[in-house]
DNA sequence: CAAGACGGTTACAAAACGGTTACATTTTAC
DNA sequence: GTAAAATGTAACCGTTTTGTAACCGTCTTG
């Protein structure tokens, strides 16, 4: 599977010798001259952000400030003048990050990025989602309630897992199309009605686990 | 906002050094000696665990797996020996668990916990306005007055957050209409008044929370 | 004070929304 | 390939929300 990284520094030669590096190592390189620029380019498929936190415009900590107030968790590792203070850092960052003092060595850089990725990669967690009685196994496509087992479709799961996870806010249809429908798939929204529907129906011996408020949407009623 | 944490292990000293470190740090901090105990004291006002694999009587890790299985999502920071195999670990933490090999240092753990506290803080980010007993939740969707749960429908929603947020300063009914109706849609401007008498409807009971000076418009009347 | 602008309120009409069913189409399993 | 299961579409319905119009009193301004 390709490896997508994104270089953030402002001084341009470190990003050369950074992205040269990297990509010699195989591994695919996006770089960025600041914060603006790197919440620009940043996609999905970045798994690392290698980020220097002295930068002018946003600086380094702003935007790792930023990344950790959107939802999809990206490791980061930290560029850092020797002495930067280290509450600063354990502010921002979280497990699964690290840092490296400047000036470093490509060499330990390198050592760094390739361990985050392996342990980002070897973590493939087990989701189980609880809420009270409800438990959604992500992994075994499994809910229970009360223990008791019930058989959904792909559909049915996908869309109660959302609003499972979602809790306590509320989906609007279009949401649920855009998260559980494929970008190249189109299909009426009113399907999603009827998907909701059929789970309802499957899960009505527990009560009316999903509700609906006009105009917001559909949330978890537990 | 209270940040409780539950510390399981059984050697005394351990949850001593980590009880007095946490409670330093400004957390409440509930201490179990095993796994029995552990499950008898958790809350759910518990917003971390963290647990001592290697116990008497339910291990650690009988006890995750005994937590994944009923209870709520918790997120769980695990206390392991160093030569711990990695596969058990990731056979009971999700996303949101990290884990410190034995022999740790404190400030290690204290900034595993920050770090776990602060994600799962950020995940679901809620929003409130409030202006005095009046609180908007806006992710909810939910306006709330003195802890009292009122119904709104989405235009209400829309236009009675807009007031709170703009607070102190008065939204003429045109500004009202730019910010609430898209700009494809086209209606007359005395459709606010309509919906600012519903909104007044529901609130009235809370005094008047809506207010009007002809000719500069609606403002929060707190 | 008087005219006109402004805002409150009500009743009603229109539109949007959501639940449901039957059926068509696609995918999956054998 | 065929049967069964899953998924998508369409059409019907009732409900809720939203928009409009009309009537009224009140505030502002000359």
């Amino acid at each position: 599977m390709e490896q997508r990284i994104l270089v953030v520094d402002d001084e341009k030669d470190i990003c050369d010798i950074l992205q040269f590096n990297l990509e010699n190592e195989g591994y695919t390189v996006d770089v960025a001259h600041s914060g603006e620029d790197a919440l620009a380019i940043l996609t999905d498929e970045h798994q690392l952000i290698v980020l220097d936190v002295m930068m002018g415009g946003i600086s380094g900590f702003k935007m790792a400030e930023q990344l950790r107030e959107t939802e999809n968790y990206i490791p980061i590792l930290f560029l850092t003048a020797k002495n930067t203070e280290n509450d600063k850092l354990t502010g921002f960052s979280s497990g699964g990050d690290d840092y490296v003092a400047k000036p470093f060595s490509v060499k330990e850089v390198l050592a760094r990025v390739k361990a985050i990725l392996k342990r980002a990669q070897t973590k493939t967690p087990i989701k189980k989602w609880s809420y009270k009685t409800l438990s959604i196994d992500i992994v075994n496509n499994n809910v229970t309630i009360n223990d008791k087992e019930i058989q959904l479709t792909k559909k049915e799961f996908d869309i109660l897992s959302l609003i499972v996870q979602t809790s306590p806010n509320a989906l609007t249809r279009n949401d649920i199309l855009d998260k559980v429908w494929n970008d190249n798939e189109f299909v009426l929204d009113r399907t999603v009605d009827v998907h909701i529907a059929r789970l309802r129906k499957k899960l009505v011996e527990y009560g009316n686990i999903i509700a609906n408020r006009t105009g917001f949407g559909y949330y978890l009623n537990c």
